[in-house]
Order: C-alpha cells, then sequence, then structure tokens
RNA sequence: GCCAGAGUGGCGGAAUUGGCAGACGCGCGGGACUCAAAAUCCCGUGGCCCUCGGGUCGUGUGGGUUCGACUCCCACCUCUGGCACCA
C-alpha cells in the first residue's frame, strides 16, 4: 500500500519537539475562581523517595488521559501535584548518605519532576505543594491548633506501641499484623504522654458516611468498616465481694445467665485488690510474664489459652451467684473496658478458656436447629433397648462399642424415657445440643444449671470412677468427640435456663435484656469501637513540630497563631534524633506570661500532613489563610481520587476525619473529601533470586543461574521494589521505544484496577502499534490536509466507507465511554487498534478523501490523551496550526452507529446451527426477524422437517427455536 | 476462623443489561520482501474428531433455574488481599 516508503517514526524527535509544549501553552493551569463545569482530578501525592519506576508511573499516567479527556471536552479540570516530603525514610536515607533529608527531598524533588516531563505528564506545577517546607506545615500546625481548641487533641499518658528501630511510638494502624509497618520490627509496650486526635468523636460517622460513598470501591469500604469495628450491646456492672464495680462490655447480653466466670486484662487495674494473698504469687508472676510478651506472641490465635485464678469473686447482678474472677491475657486492656464476663457455652475463646481450667460451662441459649445427639456406650442398656428405640423411630447408628443417635430436641424427652428403662444398674447416658438431660437407672437431671452440673457429676462420680478425672459435665462430655459439635455454639436463639426471661425468643432476647438491665440500673445499652485515638507523636526531627509549649505557671499553652510556623531548627543533621536532641531547641517563653517555658519536642505523625492536602491545592500560595473558604467550597469534593489500596485505611480514614472535624469547625460545607475512589493495581515484574546470594538483578542472571554460584534460582513475580531487583526504570523504555510507547502499554495490559505484569514483549506489541498509526498518518498527510473540510455525506459512500463510518462512530462510543465511566483503558485502546486496523484496510483500496480525513482527525484525537506526544506531532502533519488540546474530543452519533444489517445467529434446542443475515429494518423488530428466520434455507434445512414449538426472537441479537 | 475480590486459550485479557465465548494484543506456525537477517506486511492460531460441508467438547468443580448461563441461584475447591483471642 505504501509505494515509496514512509518517513521513520522517530520518537525521541518528536517527544523532545513537544515535552515543553503544553505546560508553556498552560494547558493544565486550572482557575480557581471559574468553577463552571468543574472537575477534581486528583492523584494520591507521593512520597518522593529515590526515583520512580514504570509502576509508579501507572497511577500518573491514568491521571493525565482522564485530565487531557475532560480537557477536550470543556471542564476546567483541576490536576495538581505535591509532595508527601516528611517522614522516616528521608531520614534513613540521610543517615546513610550522610546529607540533610532535605536536601535528599528536595533532589528527590527535582528528580520525579523531570520524570513527569519525560513521561508527558502535565500538572498545574503553580500549585505545587511541599508538606516539609514551612509555607506548608505552618498550616499543618495550624490544623493542630484548630483540633486542639475544639477538644480533639488532647495529651494523655497511655501505653503506646514504640518501635525500637525507627526510634519513635507508632500509630494503632502502623501496627500491622503485630509488627511495625516501616520495618516488621515488633514495638515495645511503653507508657508515654503523647498527643492524640479524636478520631473515636466520629467513629460512627465516618461508619454511617461510608454507605453515602457511592464512587468507593466496596472493598475499601469494607476495610475501613471492619477497622472502626461497632460492635453493639450493653454495659453490665459486676460487683466484687468487697463491692468493687466491675464494668464489662459485651454484644450478648441475652447470655448473662451463663455467665460463669469473669475474666480481667492481666494490667486491669482491679486485679490488685481483688487478689488473694494465696493467689498472689500466680497473679505477679503471671503479669510479669504477659507485660514481656510482644503483641505478636499475645495476639496469636492459635495459642493454647493461659491465665490464673485471682481468688476473688464478683456477683452475677442477673442471678446473684457468685463467679470466679480469673486473668488471662485473651482479654485486651485496649478493647471495652479490658474486663469481660465469660460465658463458655456461647463464646469459643471462653469455651476452651472453661474447658481448660476446669469451669463451668452452662448453656442458655437453645440452639436454632434442635440438633440433639445421644451415646448409649455398650454394654450399659440391655438388648430389648435397640428394638424399643427402633419401634419409636429414633435413628441411631450402631457401632462395636455403642448406639450413636442424633435426634431433634422435641423428642429428647421420649427418647429419655424410652432409654431409662432399659439402662443397666450403674449405667447412664445423656442428651447434648438442642436438650441437656442426664439420664440415670433411678433418676433423670436435667443440666441447667451450676447446681445441676455438681449433682450431675457427683452421681456420675459415684457410679464410675473414671468419670472422677472431669471436673465439669462439659468437660467430661468434650472428651467425647462424637459430641463436639453440638456442645458450644454462638448463634442467636431461644433463652434458656435463665429465670423469668426462659423462653424469650432470640430476635426479642438482647433487646428484653438490655431494657431490663437499664430499668433495674444492672446495666445498659453500649456501643464498642475498634478503632482508637489517632496518636499523632512522633519522636523524630524530620516532620511538622507540634505547635505547643509547657509553662510552669500557665501549663499546656498552644502556640499563637501569628507566630505559626514553628520551624524546624535548621541544623546540621547528625544522625537518629529528635528535636529533644538539638540543644536550645525547647527553650522558650511563654505566650502568655512571657516567663520561661518549654517547647513540644515531637514532631507529628506523617499522615496529619496528607490528611488536608487536597484543601491546600486550591489556594497553594496563599500566606494569609490555609485554604480560601469559598473556593474550596466550590471545588470540593474531589470529583475523583486515584491511588494505591494501601492507603485504604490510614490516609482515607484520617483524611475523612479531618475533613468531618473542619466541617464542624465551619470551615468547609461537605463532610467526605473524596467523592469518587479509584485504587490502581500495582505493576508486578520477575524477581530473581538465588537461596544463598539474594535478590538478583534480571541482567545478573545466566540461564536461570545464579552468577555466583550457578545453583537454581527461585523465580517469581512480585510488585516492582527496589529490595527485590525486579524494578524497570521507565528511562530503558523511553530511550527504546518513547515515552509514548510506555504510556499506552501500561494502560493497555490490563484492567487498571488489577494487578498487572510487566512484559517486554507487550511493550514492543505497544510501539508496533505506534508505529502503525504513525505510518497510517504520514503516508496520507498530504491527503489529509488537501481533503475538503466540510461536512461529508456519509450515506453517499460505498459499502465499505459506510463500514469504516459506522466503525470510527462507534469507536468514539466506546472510547469515550471507557475514559468516562469504567476507567477500562485496555479496552478503549484496543478499540482504537480495530479502527486502525480497518482504516488500513480502507486507505489501501483509495476511498474517500473526505472520510480518510474525518477518520484520521479523529483517530488522532482520541488517541491523543493516550499517546499525547506523537498525536501533536501528527495533528500538525495533516495540516493543523493550533495544538490538540484546543479541539473538542469529537462527539459521536448513535444512529451513525446502526448497522445496515446484521448476522444473526439462530438457534436450535439452545445450539447456535445457523446464521443469517437480516437487513437490519427487520432484525430490530422481533415478530419479522422470527419470520424472516424462519423463511431462510438455511435455517429450515436445520429444522428437517421438525416442529417448531416455541420462537424467541431478540431484536438485533439472536433467533432461538424449539422443535420436537 | 471471619470479611472482600478473583478463577476464561500457551500468555495478558474481552464479552458493559441472561443472548454468537475467546475482541484486542503478546507468543507461536506459515507466507511475502531480502543474498541473508532484523524490521515491516499478509494468512492462520482453544481442544478433539472430520468425508473439509461441518461435528463435538469447552469459561475452577458439582448441581439447579432458563428457549438460552462466563453472566443468576445452591454447594464446594483454589488463589489474592484485608482483619484476626475485639468480648
Amino acid at each position: 500500500m505504501v509505494e515509496e516508503r514512509a518517513e521513520r517514526y522517530d520518537f525521541k524527535e518528536i517527544e523532545e519537539r513537544w515535552r515543553d509544549f503544553w505546560g508553556e501553552r498552560g494547558f493544565f493551569r486550572a482557575p480557581t475562581s471559574d468553577i463552571e463545569k468543574k472537575f477534581y482530578y486528583l492523584n494520591m501525592f507521593p512520597y518522593p523517595s529515590g526515583s520512580l519506576h514504570v509502576g509508579h508511573g501507572r497511577n500518573y499516567i491514568i491521571g493525565d488521559v482522564v485530565t487531557r479527556f475532560y480537557l477536550m471536552r470543556g471542564y476546567n479540570i483541576l490536576n495538581p501535584m505535591g509532595w508527601d516530603a516528611f517522614g522516616l525514610p528521608a531520614e534513613n536515607a540521610a543517615i546513610e548518605r550522610g546529607i540533610h533529608p532535605r536536601d535528599w527531598t528536595l533532589d528527590n524533588i527535582a528528580n520525579a519532576k523531570e520524570q513527569f516531563r519525560a513521561w508527558g505528564i502535565e500538572y498545574d506545577w503553580d500549585r505545587e505543594i511541599t508538606t516539609c517546607l514551612p509555607d506548608y506545615y505552618k498550616w499543618t500546625q495550624w490544623l493542630f491548633l484548630k483540633l486542639y481548641e475544639h477538644g480533639l487533641a488532647y495529651k494523655k499518658k497511655a501505653t503506646v506501641n514504640y518501635c525500637p528501630t525507627c526510634d519513635t511510638v507508632l500509630a494503632n494502624e502502623q501496627v500491622v499484623g503485630g509488627v511495625c509497618e516501616r520495618c516488621g520490627t515488633p514495638p515495645e509496650q511503653k507508657t508515654l504522654e503523647q498527643w492524640f486526635f479524636k478520631i473515636t468523636d466520629y467513629a460512627d460517622r465516618l461508619l454511617d458516611d461510608l454507605k453515602t460513598l457511592d464512587g468507593w470501591p466496596e472493598n475499601v469500604k469494607k476495610m475501613q468498616e471492619n477497622w472502626i469495628g461497632r460492635s453493639v450491646g450493653a454495659e453490665v456492672t459486676f460487683h466484687t465481694q468487697d463491692g468493687e464495680e466491675i464494668v464489662v462490655f459485651t454484644t450478648r447480653p441475652d447470655t448473662l445467665w451463663g455467665a460463669t466466670f469473669m475474666v480481667l486484662a492481666p494490667e486491669h487495674p482491679l486485679v490488685d485488690r481483688l487478689t488473694t494473698p494465696e493467689q498472689r504469687a500466680d497473679v505477679d508472676a503471671y503479669r510479669a510474664q504477659a507485660a514481656k510478651q510482644t503483641a505478636v506472641e499475645r495476639t496469636s490465635t492459635e495459642r493454647e489459652k493461659t491465665g490464673v485464678f485471682t481468688g476473688g469473686y464478683a456477683i452475677n447482678p442477673v442471678n446473684g451467684r457468685e463467679i470466679p474472677v480469673w486473668i488471662a491475657d485473651y482479654v485486651l486492656m485496649t478493647y471495652g473496658t479490658g474486663a469481660i464476663m465469660a460465658v463458655p457455652a456461647h463464646d469459643e475463646r471462653d469455651f476452651a478458656f472453661a474447658i481448660k481450667f476446669g469451669l463451668p460451662i452452662i448453656p442458655v441459649i437453645a440452639r436454632t436447629d434442635g440438633r440433639t445427639k445421644s451415646y448409649i456406650p455398650a454394654g450399659s442398656a440391655d438388648d430389648a433397648v435397640e428394638e424399643a428405640l427402633r419401634e419409636a423411630k429414633f435413628h441411631f447408628e450402631k457401632k462395636e462399642d455403642g448406639l450413636y443417635l442424633t435426634m431433634d430436641a422435641d423428642r429428647a424427652d421420649e427418647y429419655a424415657k424410652i432409654v431409662q428403662k432399659h439402662l443397666k444398674l450403674g449405667s447412664w447416658t445423656e442428651t447434648a445440643g438442642g436438650r441437656w438431660l442426664f439420664i440415670f437407672h433411678d433418676e433423670l437431671i436435667e443440666f441447667d444449671s451450676v447446681e445441676a452440673d455438681c449433682a450431675i457429676m457427683e452421681h456420675c462420680h459415684a457410679l464410675d470412677d473414671k468419670s472422677r478425672k472431669y471436673r465439669t459435665v462439659m468437660e467430661m462430655m468434650s472428651s467425647f468427640p462424637f459430641y463436639a459439635d453440638v456442645l458450644f455454639h454462638a448463634e442467636h436463639g431461644k433463652i434458656i435456663n435463665s429465670g423469668d426471661f426462659s423462653g424469650t425468643p432470640g430476635e426479642q432476647a438482647t433487646e428484653k435484656v438490655i431494657s431490663w438491665l437499664e430499668k433495674t440500673g444492672k446495666g445498659k445499652a453500649a456501643i464498642n469501637f475498634r478503632l482508637h485515638d489517632w496518636l499523632i507523636s512522633r519522636q523524630r526531627y524530620w516532620g511538622a513540630p507540634i505547635p505547643i509549649v509547657y509553662c510552669e505557671k500557665c501549663g499546656i499553652v498552644p502556640v499563637p497563631e501569628k507566630d505559626l510556623p514553628v520551624e524546624l531548627p535548621d541544623v546540621e543533621f547528625i544522625g537518629k534524633m529528635g528535636l529533644a536532641d538539638i540543644p536550645g531547641y525547647a527553650e522558650t517563653t511563654c505566650p502568655i506570661c512571657g516567663g520561661p517555658a518549654r517547647r513540644d519536642t515531637d514532631t507529628m505523625d506523617t499522615f496529619v500532613d496528607s490528611s488536608w492536602y487536597y484543601l491546600r491545592y486550591i489556594s497553594a500560595k496563599n500566606d494569609e489563610v490555609p485554604f480560601v473558604v469559598e473556593d474550596v467550597n466550590n471545588w470540593l469534593p474531589v470529583d475523583q481520587y486515584v491511588g494505591g489500596v494501601e492507603h485504604a485505611i490510614l490516609h482515607l480514614l484520617y483524611s475523612r476525619f479531618i475533613t468531618k472535624a473542619l466541617q464542624d469547625m465551619g470551615y468547609v460545607n461537605f463532610s467526605e473529601p473524596f467523592k469518587r475512589l479509584f485504587t490502581q493495581g500495582m505493576v508486578c515484574h520477575m524477581a530473581y533470586r538465588c537461596p544463598e546470594h539474594g535478590w538478583l538483578f534480571p541482567s545478573e542472571v545466566k540461564d536461570g543461574k545464579c552468577p555466583h554460584c550457578g545453583r537454581e534460582l527461585e523465580i517469581s513475580n512480585f510488585s516492582m521494589s527496589k529490595s527485590k531487583k525486579n524494578v524497570v526504570a521507565p528511562a530503558e523504555i523511553i530511550d527504546a521505544y518513547g515515552a509514548d510507547t510506555e504510556r499506552l502499554y501500561t494502560l493497555f495490559m490490563g484492567p487498571p484496577d488489577r494487578d498487572i505484569e510487566w512484559s517486554e514483549e507487550g511493550v514492543r506489541g505497544a510501539f508496533r502499534f505506534v508505529n502503525r498509526v504513525w505510518t497510517l498518518v504520514v503516508t496520507n498527510a498530504e491527503r489529509v490536509a488537501a481533503a475538503p473540510t466540510e461536512e461529508f455525506d456519509p450515506t453517499a459512500l460505498d459499502d465499505a466507507g459506510r463500514s469504516l463510518w459506522r466503525r470510527y462512530q462507534r469507536t468514539l462510543k466506546k472510547v469515550t465511554e471507557d475514559i468516562e465511566g469504567r476507567f477500562n483503558f485496555n479496552t478503549a485502546i484496543s478499540a482504537i487498534m480495530e479502527l486502525v486496523n480497518e482504516a488500513y484496510r480502507y486507505v489501501d483500496d483509495g476511498g474517500d478523501d473526505g472520510l480518510v480525513r474525518a477518520v484520521i482527525e479523529g483517530l488522532i484525537l482520541i488517541l491523543s490523551p493516550f499517546t499525547p506526544f506523537v498525536c501533536e506531532e501528527m495533528w500538525r502533519r495533516i495540516g493543523h496550526e493550533d495544538a490538540v488540546l484546543d479541539q473538542a474530543w469529537p462527539e459521536f452519533s448513535e444512529t451513525a452507529i446502526v448497522e445496515e444489517q446484521v448476522e444473526i445467529p439462530v438457534q436450535i434446542n439452545g445450539k447456535v446451527r445457523a446464521r443469517v443475515t437480516v437487513p437490519m429494518e427487520i432484525a430490530s423488530d422481533a415478530q419479522a426477524l422470527s419470520e424472516y428466520v424462519l423463511a431462510n434455507e438455511a435455517v429450515s434445512h436445520k429444522l428437517d422437517g421438525k416442529k417448531v414449538v416455541k420462537a424467541i426472537a431478540i431484536p438485533g441479537k439472536m433467533v432461538s427455536l424449539v422443535v420436537r
């Protein structure tokens, strides 16, 4: 098709030509005051670490595509960028290199900006923010003061997680899986005076408002929901024998009558007073041991329960029963009240604990399935029992060692009567699960209370010496595997064995008990959260100083707003240090009395910096206020927020909290900062690991073997990271194929919310496509430039032309909808590829100049968000002098997409047996379509004379025939 | 253990509302161009069977609903992520 060789695609030259063009033309500068058709697109701002790899690029490339798309659609789109620049990695890197973290950070920022430039990713750089610079952290400190003013920042002595490696305390959220999120060290427990933000005040709203976030991924909302961990239940007050109160939180007040013991956290303040002299040594030893344990050890579910008896007793307020008080490390001081009532019959943990320590277990909630089991040991009943049971229609399994029965609870009493008649002297059996009866030769005892437990055990001990090793009925039954699945359940069901409340149906149980508790003053409805207040003090240098002064006379004094920022002292960076290590920093005067005072020497958690940055972009340069209220209210909430799912809890929860707090203070008029959220997947790549020499660069690997020892390597896919040596540098790709190719491939390789694997072959495929487009355009450039510009009539075209025109319209629709709605850039690109394939065939055969012009111009425009450099170049090559971004996004017409005829598959008895080409006007009518198809020769041939029982025609789609 | 999400050719993935499974791309096979190679272009490409018309199986497994199921329902398996002694 190409007579003379087409001009080569010189991506280096092209990209160099346009690299600064868009920025210079100011396309990406958004006016703050103009709020018509606004769209606030935001990428989570990066932490400026070493260098960006192609995986990082994904996030920003997506943003750039969306921004360019909305620009062409006439929106005022704001897409700003900044730097989350405070934090430990900068300090650690600075220590390693012997430089100041500020220099390291600012260097990285400069590099990253250069990287964005190479990628063709444009921002409104006039709004750049850098959290480690005083013009930003001044306002982070302002935020702290506002929270303090409104009682949302407070200082308290608390047991906190302290990471010995990072030399600082950690927020609850920064302890992941029991270890420090950053370095993997199990944190130590320390008691320190620290600053907290009162996020728990907002727990309910943070949870409830998740329902309003329709544009958020379900999994992120679920993660936040779990994190907040709202539990509804009651607080019940128990008293010790000495009259001391022990308040417990429970989600199951309906099980109160089954509370046969209590457990306190080892750290619980009452433990000392409860402990009797005889138990003192055991208790002290246990507490010392518990204190030493790391969180990981202590919270392992696998672990067997441990604990000791305090010697003290409490009174169960519902039945006046005396119950022992134990301490155990499975009860956490940090949740609820640090004390629980143990209901072993209906709580798995309490059950395990009670079995281990021989504490009584009394069922107080009926099984909903009524499943009841019984075992009659061989020789314990006479031979007639089998016949009698069979006659009464009880099903059982006979094994060598006895009869195994499973029945419904309703028939347990009938069963007991039958069996009792046949029991031999000195034997017994029992029913367990739906009904609890102990059947002795001379007596039937219902297992419904601690007294019954004792009476039954007494009986058994008298009859069988072997039963003496069991302390409780449940312990005895649990030794027998057949019963294992009926001894314990945690379902809601009818209350039993609970005095006047017995018989209360499951649905009403909790509610009824709570109102009774409230009436009698024994307890009240209560809600508990897993969420804790946010600990924000950090004992490190590289953060925003907490703007607080301590005066001997005036106490805690906030630094007046006019004195902000409290600047980080500009000292030589000498390694791991906090502000407390800097001589003179703390010394100051009290803003109130002028007397000597000391500054707080902690800095704020970096998540404070990032919890409000999306507001600052609106007024990035304003030095009077953190943000202009009207402008922020106009621009926010963010229309589309995009970032990694790793921030699902920390950053997003904190930002939502700060927004709500600012709303309550009257600074913003919205309650959620991010209307829509998209979490992009990670980019993975092969990583090679030698069992002896660790991670290897792909370039070092020879035939899958280690270059040092020749050993077979472990090859697996991991998200790109420096430590695994599997990162691909953008420069490698840009040098070899250009930034357009990298952008296109990154978007084409898969749906953006999923993890994807980077492949060199895939990059070449994208490069090939860009080349194909280039060749198509430059070989037709003169023709397009010379073609008539007026509208042409698509109906006047030949078949191939009309087909291409429809394809073009269909592509416009698909690309528009894929970018706007689903973020499915991969399918948008494949549609453009199909268009290019068809366009090639068309121009090969000559074709209509007007159509070629329309298609090529449109092609360049819809491809331009993906590959902006080459599109800008091609746009000029076909005779334009203005820029792509000056053009409107092409509109499509639904009517132009409609095909003239369609191939309708015909199903006969559910299988496609024929295809019939049907004119559209017939295919769009169900009746006409089925008649047309039935009249078709190929179809009637397939019918083979059989009778059509039913014909279902779906207009434009298919026909389904049922024949007999 | 609990809660999400996923499972489709050799590979990445598509099928947007229950309507032609495998679009598009990679890889592979064949061909053209070339002294040759690379690049590029064209053709083919789920498995099995075939008389070359087609037939048949096929979307993790087993059931079900339906004229029709990758899609909906039930049960299960595997993988990924989050939480995990949270009372």
